[in-house]
RNA sequence: GCGGGCGUAGCCAAGUGGUUAAGGCACCGGAUUGUGGUUCCGGCAUUCGGGGGUUCAAGUCCCCUCGUCCGCC
Protein backbone atom coordinates (compact mmCIF):
# COMPACT_ATOMS: atom_id res chain seq x y z
CA UNK A 1 0.00 0.00 0.00
CA UNK A 2 1.31 3.39 -0.19
CA UNK A 3 2.01 5.98 2.42
CA UNK A 4 -1.25 7.90 1.76
CA UNK A 5 -3.17 4.70 1.84
CA UNK A 6 -2.08 3.47 4.99
CA UNK A 7 -2.06 6.96 6.41
CA UNK A 8 -5.83 6.39 5.42
CA UNK A 9 -6.06 3.32 8.03
CA UNK A 10 -5.42 5.45 10.58
CA UNK A 11 -2.04 3.55 11.17
CA UNK A 12 0.55 6.08 12.67
CA UNK A 13 3.75 3.36 12.76
CA UNK A 14 5.67 1.53 10.53
CA UNK A 15 8.19 -1.17 11.68
CA UNK A 16 10.77 -1.75 9.33
CA UNK A 17 13.26 -4.45 8.43
CA UNK A 18 16.93 -3.56 9.01
CA UNK A 19 17.65 -7.30 7.99
CA UNK A 20 15.89 -6.91 4.53
CA UNK A 21 16.90 -3.55 3.64
CA UNK A 22 20.47 -4.05 4.58
CA UNK A 23 20.35 -7.06 1.95
CA UNK A 24 18.88 -4.72 -0.35
CA UNK A 25 19.21 -1.89 -1.23
CA UNK A 26 21.66 -1.71 1.64
CA UNK A 27 21.61 1.08 4.20
CA UNK A 28 23.39 3.50 2.92
CA UNK A 29 21.47 3.88 0.08
CA UNK A 30 18.36 4.68 2.44
CA UNK A 31 20.45 7.23 4.69
CA UNK A 32 21.77 8.61 1.25
CA UNK A 33 18.15 9.15 0.31
CA UNK A 34 17.37 11.02 3.15
CA UNK A 35 16.51 8.28 5.72
CA UNK A 36 13.98 5.98 6.28
CA UNK A 37 11.17 8.17 6.42
CA UNK A 38 12.31 10.63 3.66
CA UNK A 39 13.21 7.40 1.44
CA UNK A 40 9.63 5.54 1.93
CA UNK A 41 7.69 8.64 2.45
CA UNK A 42 6.12 7.85 5.57
CA UNK A 43 5.92 10.99 7.92
CA UNK A 44 4.73 9.12 11.12
CA UNK A 45 6.79 7.38 13.76
CA UNK A 46 8.98 4.43 12.27
CA UNK A 47 10.66 1.57 14.39
CA UNK A 48 13.59 -1.47 12.71
CA UNK A 49 13.52 -4.46 13.95
CA UNK A 50 17.24 -6.26 14.80
CA UNK A 51 17.67 -8.19 12.09
CA UNK A 52 17.72 -11.14 15.29
CA UNK A 53 14.43 -12.73 14.80
CA UNK A 54 15.59 -12.92 10.84
CA UNK A 55 18.58 -14.66 11.59
CA UNK A 56 17.18 -17.36 13.96
CA UNK A 57 13.90 -17.59 10.89
CA UNK A 58 15.83 -17.48 8.18
CA UNK A 59 18.40 -19.82 9.36
CA UNK A 60 21.73 -21.26 7.41
CA UNK A 61 23.86 -20.08 10.16
CA UNK A 62 27.34 -20.70 9.92
CA UNK A 63 28.48 -19.95 13.70
CA UNK A 64 26.33 -17.93 16.55
CA UNK A 65 28.57 -16.98 19.49
CA UNK A 66 29.20 -14.24 22.02
CA UNK A 67 30.55 -12.12 19.47
CA UNK A 68 27.68 -12.24 17.22
CA UNK A 69 26.30 -14.62 14.00
CA UNK A 70 27.79 -15.45 11.10
CA UNK A 71 25.17 -16.75 8.37
CA UNK A 72 24.94 -16.44 4.99
CA UNK A 73 22.36 -14.24 2.49
CA UNK A 74 19.73 -16.15 1.76
CA UNK A 75 19.67 -13.72 -1.32
CA UNK A 76 22.64 -14.01 -2.84
CA UNK A 77 24.54 -16.52 -0.72
CA UNK A 78 26.68 -13.80 0.48
CA UNK A 79 28.52 -13.90 4.21
CA UNK A 80 27.00 -11.50 6.37
CA UNK A 81 28.15 -10.55 9.37
CA UNK A 82 25.90 -9.24 12.10
CA UNK A 83 26.89 -8.18 16.35
CA UNK A 84 25.19 -6.29 18.34
CA UNK A 85 27.06 -3.19 17.18
CA UNK A 86 26.87 -3.58 13.55
CA UNK A 87 22.65 -4.08 14.43
CA UNK A 88 22.74 -1.02 15.83
CA UNK A 89 25.20 1.47 13.39
CA UNK A 90 22.94 -0.56 10.16
CA UNK A 91 19.71 0.79 12.61
CA UNK A 92 21.50 4.42 13.22
CA UNK A 93 21.95 4.62 9.87
CA UNK A 94 18.13 3.58 8.36
CA UNK A 95 17.53 6.29 11.03
CA UNK A 96 14.02 4.98 12.70
CA UNK A 97 12.27 6.53 15.74
CA UNK A 98 13.04 3.31 17.13
CA UNK A 99 15.94 0.59 17.18
CA UNK A 100 15.59 -2.37 18.77
CA UNK A 101 18.24 -4.36 20.22
CA UNK A 102 20.22 -7.31 19.15
CA UNK A 103 18.93 -10.21 20.82
CA UNK A 104 19.11 -14.13 20.29
CA UNK A 105 15.21 -15.18 19.85
CA UNK A 106 15.48 -19.25 20.59
CA UNK A 107 13.20 -21.05 18.55
CA UNK A 108 10.52 -22.96 19.96
CA UNK A 109 10.72 -25.57 21.34
CA UNK A 110 14.27 -24.90 23.00
CA UNK A 111 15.52 -26.87 25.88
CA UNK A 112 16.09 -24.96 29.75
CA UNK A 113 19.68 -25.19 28.91
CA UNK A 114 19.51 -23.40 25.75
CA UNK A 115 17.00 -20.67 26.75
CA UNK A 116 19.17 -19.66 29.17
CA UNK A 117 21.90 -19.61 27.68
CA UNK A 118 20.27 -17.35 24.81
CA UNK A 119 19.14 -14.74 27.76
CA UNK A 120 22.89 -14.31 28.95
CA UNK A 121 23.98 -13.79 25.44
CA UNK A 122 20.85 -11.28 25.07
CA UNK A 123 21.92 -9.21 28.52
CA UNK A 124 25.35 -9.24 27.35
CA UNK A 125 24.61 -8.44 23.88
CA UNK A 126 22.11 -5.66 25.39
CA UNK A 127 25.29 -3.71 26.74
CA UNK A 128 27.07 -3.63 24.10
CA UNK A 129 24.12 -2.42 22.23
CA UNK A 130 23.49 0.56 24.52
CA UNK A 131 27.47 1.18 24.84
CA UNK A 132 27.22 2.03 20.79
CA UNK A 133 24.06 3.08 20.04
CA UNK A 134 24.71 6.48 19.77
CA UNK A 135 22.27 8.87 17.88
CA UNK A 136 20.33 10.60 20.75
CA UNK A 137 17.33 11.11 18.81
CA UNK A 138 16.54 7.66 18.25
CA UNK A 139 15.20 5.60 21.50
CA UNK A 140 16.57 2.29 22.26
CA UNK A 141 13.95 -0.58 23.53
CA UNK A 142 15.34 -3.68 25.34
CA UNK A 143 13.92 -6.99 24.60
CA UNK A 144 13.27 -9.72 27.44
CA UNK A 145 13.33 -13.29 26.44
CA UNK A 146 13.34 -16.55 28.20
CA UNK A 147 11.30 -18.80 26.47
CA UNK A 148 8.27 -20.29 27.99
CA UNK A 149 10.76 -21.10 31.29
CA UNK A 150 8.65 -18.51 33.84
CA UNK A 151 11.76 -18.23 36.17
CA UNK A 152 14.13 -16.89 33.09
CA UNK A 153 11.65 -14.96 32.27
CA UNK A 154 11.55 -13.23 35.46
CA UNK A 155 15.24 -12.74 35.50
CA UNK A 156 15.42 -10.87 31.56
CA UNK A 157 12.04 -8.70 32.68
CA UNK A 158 14.33 -7.49 35.40
CA UNK A 159 17.56 -7.40 34.07
CA UNK A 160 16.35 -5.57 30.99
CA UNK A 161 14.72 -3.28 33.07
CA UNK A 162 17.10 -2.29 35.29
CA UNK A 163 18.65 -0.88 32.42
CA UNK A 164 17.20 2.70 32.07
CA UNK A 165 16.06 1.96 28.55
CA UNK A 166 12.78 4.35 26.88
CA UNK A 167 11.15 1.12 26.16
CA UNK A 168 10.73 -2.29 26.75
CA UNK A 169 9.83 -5.14 24.38
CA UNK A 170 9.01 -9.05 24.63
CA UNK A 171 10.36 -11.12 22.54
CA UNK A 172 10.81 -15.17 21.87
CA UNK A 173 6.69 -14.98 21.68
CA UNK A 174 4.17 -16.21 18.20
CA UNK A 175 7.45 -18.48 17.49
CA UNK A 176 5.55 -21.71 17.14
CA UNK A 177 4.56 -22.59 20.78
CA UNK A 178 1.04 -22.96 21.30
CA UNK A 179 -1.10 -20.07 22.09
CA UNK A 180 -1.77 -21.00 25.52
CA UNK A 181 1.69 -20.64 26.51
CA UNK A 182 2.10 -17.25 24.51
CA UNK A 183 -1.24 -15.70 26.65
CA UNK A 184 0.51 -17.23 29.74
CA UNK A 185 3.96 -15.57 29.08
CA UNK A 186 2.12 -12.33 28.35
CA UNK A 187 0.03 -12.68 31.76
CA UNK A 188 3.14 -13.11 33.72
CA UNK A 189 5.83 -11.03 31.78
CA UNK A 190 3.79 -7.76 31.52
CA UNK A 191 3.07 -6.74 35.16
CA UNK A 192 7.08 -7.30 35.62
CA UNK A 193 7.64 -4.35 33.28
CA UNK A 194 8.41 -0.69 34.32
CA UNK A 195 4.86 1.23 34.39
CA UNK A 196 6.46 4.24 33.43
CA UNK A 197 7.72 2.81 29.61
CA UNK A 198 5.77 1.56 26.73
CA UNK A 199 5.85 -2.32 26.36
CA UNK A 200 6.16 -4.03 23.63
CA UNK A 201 4.85 -7.43 23.04
CA UNK A 202 6.81 -8.73 19.22
CA UNK A 203 5.24 -10.38 16.33
CA UNK A 204 1.92 -10.82 18.03
CA UNK A 205 -1.07 -10.93 16.74
CA UNK A 206 -4.27 -11.70 16.77
CA UNK A 207 -7.39 -9.33 18.04
CA UNK A 208 -7.84 -11.59 20.97
CA UNK A 209 -4.23 -11.93 21.92
CA UNK A 210 -3.99 -7.94 21.46
CA UNK A 211 -6.52 -7.51 23.77
CA UNK A 212 -5.14 -10.21 26.51
CA UNK A 213 -1.62 -8.47 25.86
CA UNK A 214 -3.18 -4.63 26.52
CA UNK A 215 -4.78 -6.09 29.36
CA UNK A 216 -1.49 -7.00 30.70
CA UNK A 217 0.29 -3.37 30.67
CA UNK A 218 1.21 -3.50 26.83
CA UNK A 219 1.09 -0.69 24.53
CA UNK A 220 2.64 -1.89 21.30
CA UNK A 221 2.38 -4.22 18.67
CA UNK A 222 3.78 -5.75 15.60
CA UNK A 223 2.68 -8.55 12.91
CA UNK A 224 2.15 -9.35 9.48
CA UNK A 225 -0.78 -11.21 10.04
CA UNK A 226 -3.54 -8.28 8.76
CA UNK A 227 -1.40 -8.26 5.42
CA UNK A 228 -0.16 -11.66 4.63
CA UNK A 229 -3.66 -12.69 5.78
CA UNK A 230 -4.41 -9.75 3.18
CA UNK A 231 -2.49 -10.77 0.26
CA UNK A 232 -3.78 -14.43 1.11
CA UNK A 233 -7.25 -13.37 0.08
CA UNK A 234 -8.24 -13.38 3.79
CA UNK A 235 -10.26 -10.51 5.74
CA UNK A 236 -10.92 -9.61 9.81
CA UNK A 237 -14.38 -9.23 10.25
CA UNK A 238 -16.47 -9.11 12.78
CA UNK A 239 -13.93 -10.83 15.08
CA UNK A 240 -13.84 -13.52 12.83
CA UNK A 241 -11.24 -14.44 9.75
CA UNK A 242 -12.73 -14.55 6.24
CA UNK A 243 -11.57 -16.12 3.58
CA UNK A 244 -12.58 -14.27 0.33
CA UNK A 245 -11.81 -17.14 -2.13
CA UNK A 246 -14.48 -18.81 -0.95
CA UNK A 247 -17.61 -19.89 -3.16
CA UNK A 248 -20.26 -18.24 -0.65
CA UNK A 249 -18.94 -14.87 -1.66
CA UNK A 250 -19.87 -14.88 -5.50
CA UNK A 251 -22.52 -13.92 -5.92
CA UNK A 252 -22.69 -11.37 -2.85
CA UNK A 253 -22.63 -8.01 -3.60
CA UNK A 254 -23.01 -6.40 -0.19
CA UNK A 255 -20.25 -4.85 1.34
CA UNK A 256 -17.51 -6.45 3.09
CA UNK A 257 -18.49 -5.08 6.37
CA UNK A 258 -20.78 -2.20 6.53
CA UNK A 259 -19.69 -1.03 9.75
CA UNK A 260 -15.64 -0.63 8.50
CA UNK A 261 -15.15 2.71 6.63
CA UNK A 262 -11.95 1.37 4.35
CA UNK A 263 -12.11 1.60 0.71
CA UNK A 264 -12.71 -2.26 0.55
CA UNK A 265 -15.99 -1.93 2.71
CA UNK A 266 -17.16 1.99 1.36
CA UNK A 267 -16.35 1.19 -2.30
CA UNK A 268 -16.74 -2.34 -3.53
CA UNK A 269 -18.27 -5.36 -2.69
CA UNK A 270 -17.71 -8.77 -1.33
CA UNK A 271 -18.21 -10.36 -5.15
CA UNK A 272 -15.72 -7.96 -6.84
CA UNK A 273 -13.51 -8.62 -3.69
CA UNK A 274 -13.93 -12.22 -4.39
CA UNK A 275 -13.01 -11.87 -7.68
CA UNK A 276 -10.16 -9.89 -7.57
CA UNK A 277 -8.81 -12.71 -5.02
CA UNK A 278 -9.83 -15.16 -7.59
CA UNK A 279 -8.23 -14.06 -10.78
CA UNK A 280 -5.13 -12.75 -8.51
CA UNK A 281 -5.13 -9.12 -9.14
CA UNK A 282 -3.00 -7.37 -7.15
CA UNK A 283 -5.80 -4.25 -6.25
CA UNK A 284 -7.38 -7.75 -4.08
CA UNK A 285 -4.45 -7.87 -2.08
CA UNK A 286 -4.17 -4.44 -1.73
CA UNK A 287 -7.79 -3.44 -0.15
CA UNK A 288 -7.80 -6.82 2.11
CA UNK A 289 -4.31 -5.22 3.68
CA UNK A 290 -6.26 -1.94 3.93
CA UNK A 291 -9.27 -3.32 5.53
CA UNK A 292 -7.08 -5.79 7.88
CA UNK A 293 -4.93 -2.82 9.20
CA UNK A 294 -7.88 -0.47 9.54
CA UNK A 295 -9.45 -2.89 11.37
CA UNK A 296 -6.90 -3.19 14.10
CA UNK A 297 -6.64 0.07 14.15
CA UNK A 298 -10.42 0.40 15.01
CA UNK A 299 -9.68 -2.18 17.60
CA UNK A 300 -6.89 -0.30 19.20
CA UNK A 301 -8.98 2.51 19.44
CA UNK A 302 -12.14 0.43 20.55
CA UNK A 303 -9.88 -0.45 23.54
CA UNK A 304 -8.40 2.76 24.50
CA UNK A 305 -12.00 4.09 24.33
CA UNK A 306 -13.03 0.99 26.23
CA UNK A 307 -10.22 1.88 29.30
CA UNK A 308 -11.35 5.20 29.49
CA UNK A 309 -14.85 4.03 29.84
CA UNK A 310 -14.12 1.51 32.17
CA UNK A 311 -15.40 -1.79 30.41
CA UNK A 312 -11.92 -3.05 28.87
CA UNK A 313 -11.22 -6.79 29.82
CA UNK A 314 -9.25 -9.62 28.53
CA UNK A 315 -11.95 -11.20 26.42
CA UNK A 316 -12.71 -7.60 24.44
CA UNK A 317 -15.15 -8.35 21.86
CA UNK A 318 -16.73 -5.47 20.81
CA UNK A 319 -18.50 -6.27 17.79
CA UNK A 320 -20.13 -8.58 19.87
CA UNK A 321 -23.85 -6.57 20.49
CA UNK A 322 -24.21 -7.90 23.53
CA UNK A 323 -20.70 -6.97 24.65
CA UNK A 324 -20.46 -3.75 27.63
CA UNK A 325 -18.26 -1.95 24.80
CA UNK A 326 -20.04 -2.79 22.30
CA UNK A 327 -20.35 1.43 21.68
CA UNK A 328 -16.57 1.39 21.25
CA UNK A 329 -17.27 -0.43 17.62
C1' G B 1 -15.06 -43.16 -50.62
C1' C B 2 -9.88 -44.93 -49.11
C1' G B 3 -5.77 -44.76 -45.54
C1' G B 4 -3.99 -43.26 -40.84
C1' G B 5 -3.94 -40.78 -35.79
C1' C B 6 -6.57 -39.73 -31.40
C1' G B 7 -10.74 -40.31 -27.64
C1' U B 8 -8.47 -41.20 -19.70
C1' A B 9 -11.86 -35.54 -14.47
C1' G B 10 -14.08 -28.93 -16.40
C1' C B 11 -8.92 -28.43 -19.23
C1' C B 12 -3.74 -30.41 -20.46
C1' A B 13 -2.35 -35.16 -19.92
C1' A B 14 0.98 -40.06 -17.92
C1' G B 15 -0.18 -44.98 -18.64
C1' U B 16 2.02 -50.29 -24.00
C1' G B 17 -1.85 -57.26 -19.91
C1' G B 18 -0.89 -57.64 -13.20
C1' U B 19 -1.51 -54.44 -6.17
C1' U B 20 -6.26 -49.12 -4.38
C1' A B 21 -5.64 -45.19 -12.70
C1' A B 22 0.85 -40.50 -12.26
C1' G B 23 1.29 -35.28 -12.56
C1' G B 24 -0.19 -30.18 -13.71
C1' C B 25 -4.10 -26.42 -14.18
C1' A B 26 -8.92 -25.28 -12.64
C1' C B 27 -12.33 -26.14 -8.75
C1' C B 28 -13.61 -26.90 -3.17
C1' G B 29 -11.72 -26.30 1.77
C1' G B 30 -7.98 -25.28 5.60
C1' A B 31 -3.43 -22.88 7.51
C1' U B 32 -0.58 -18.39 8.22
C1' U B 33 1.59 -14.31 14.70
C1' G B 34 9.37 -9.46 15.94
C1' U B 35 7.19 -9.56 6.48
C1' G B 36 11.03 -15.28 2.60
C1' G B 37 5.97 -12.22 0.71
C1' U B 38 2.40 -15.42 -6.45
C1' U B 39 3.41 -19.42 0.29
C1' C B 40 2.08 -24.15 2.67
C1' C B 41 -1.42 -28.36 3.63
C1' G B 42 -5.68 -31.23 2.39
C1' G B 43 -9.87 -32.70 -0.96
C1' C B 44 -11.34 -33.67 -5.92
C1' A B 45 -12.04 -40.36 -11.89
C1' U B 46 -15.04 -47.30 -7.99
C1' U B 47 -13.24 -45.77 -13.74
C1' C B 48 -10.64 -44.71 -19.08
C1' G B 49 -16.36 -42.27 -25.76
C1' G B 50 -20.28 -46.59 -26.13
C1' G B 51 -21.25 -51.91 -26.71
C1' G B 52 -19.56 -56.87 -27.12
C1' G B 53 -15.49 -60.41 -26.78
C1' U B 54 -10.47 -62.85 -25.35
C1' U B 55 -8.06 -63.69 -20.48
C1' C B 56 -7.26 -65.93 -13.84
C1' A B 57 -6.61 -60.53 -14.86
C1' A B 58 -8.24 -55.22 -19.91
C1' G B 59 -7.43 -47.98 -19.85
C1' U B 60 -3.94 -51.42 -22.29
C1' C B 61 -5.44 -57.12 -26.90
C1' C B 62 -9.70 -58.34 -30.67
C1' C B 63 -14.58 -57.00 -33.09
C1' C B 64 -18.52 -53.51 -33.84
C1' U B 65 -20.05 -48.60 -33.19
C1' C B 66 -19.93 -43.21 -32.24
C1' G B 67 -17.01 -38.74 -32.16
C1' U B 68 -12.82 -36.03 -33.75
C1' C B 69 -8.34 -34.70 -36.47
C1' C B 70 -4.89 -35.42 -40.64
C1' G B 71 -3.66 -37.17 -45.57
C1' C B 72 -5.29 -38.97 -50.40
C1' C B 73 -9.14 -39.36 -54.16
Amino acid sequence: VTPAQLKATGAEMVLSNTFHLHLQPGEQIVADGGGLHRFMAWEGRMLTDSGGFQVFRVGDINTINDRGVVFRSPRDGARIDLTPERSMAIQMTLGADVAMAFDQCPPYPATEADVAAACRRTHAWLERCISSHTKPDQALFGIVQGGCFPHLREESARVVSSMGLPGIAVGGVSVGEPAEEMHRIVRQVGPLLPDDKPHYLMGVGTLPEMAIAVANGFDLFDCVLPTRLGRHGAALVGGERWNLKNARFRHDHSPLDPSCSCPACTVHSRAYLHHLIKTDELLGKILLSMHNITQLVRFSSAMAQAIRDGCFAEDFAPWDPDSPAAHTW
